[in-house]
DNA sequence: TTGCTGACCGACG
DNA sequence: CCGTCGGCCAGCA
């Protein structure tokens, strides 16, 4: 709420394009914090819990792995809202990772 | 208030 | 190549 740090997560995860993906990395670099990647992690937990409306799914971490997908409502459920994006995974990791990269500070900037 | 943990990342040996 | 550690910030006992 106050936090302007989880809010600012919010706001970029929501930009996410359907069909792309971007890292916890990426959005914290983004932030102008990328040593705090776990935050991001953490806001979108928070986010969860929150319920709202935040494609959490397209939040992977640096290697393209579902690392995320266990805080899910069902571990699969990541995986299967990204492939309806046609986004193709194999051993719960995306394929062709850096094709469906999208870098958000290439797409936003951060006052 | 202190301390540990966490959907991560990068550096070091 | 693999294991370990530090850093970042917020929540909870």
């Amino acid at each position: 709420m106050d936090s302007n740090f989880f809010q600012s997560v919010y706001e970029i995860v929501k930009l996410i394009p359907q069909g792309r993906i971007t890292t916890y990395g990426a959005i914290a670099n983004a932030l102008g914090t990328k040593k705090s990647a776990r935050m991001v992690g953490w806001a979108l937990n928070a986010s969860n819990a929150q319920k709202l409306n935040l494609p959490a799914h397209r939040v992977v971490n640096r290697n393209g792995l579902l690392s995320g997908k266990h805080h899910f409502d069902t571990p699969s459920t990541m995986q299967l809202l990204l492939e309806s994006e046609g986004i193709q995974i194999k051993k719960h990791q995306i394929q062709d990772f850096t094709k469906y990269f999208w870098d958000p500070i290439k797409e936003i900037e951060i006052k």
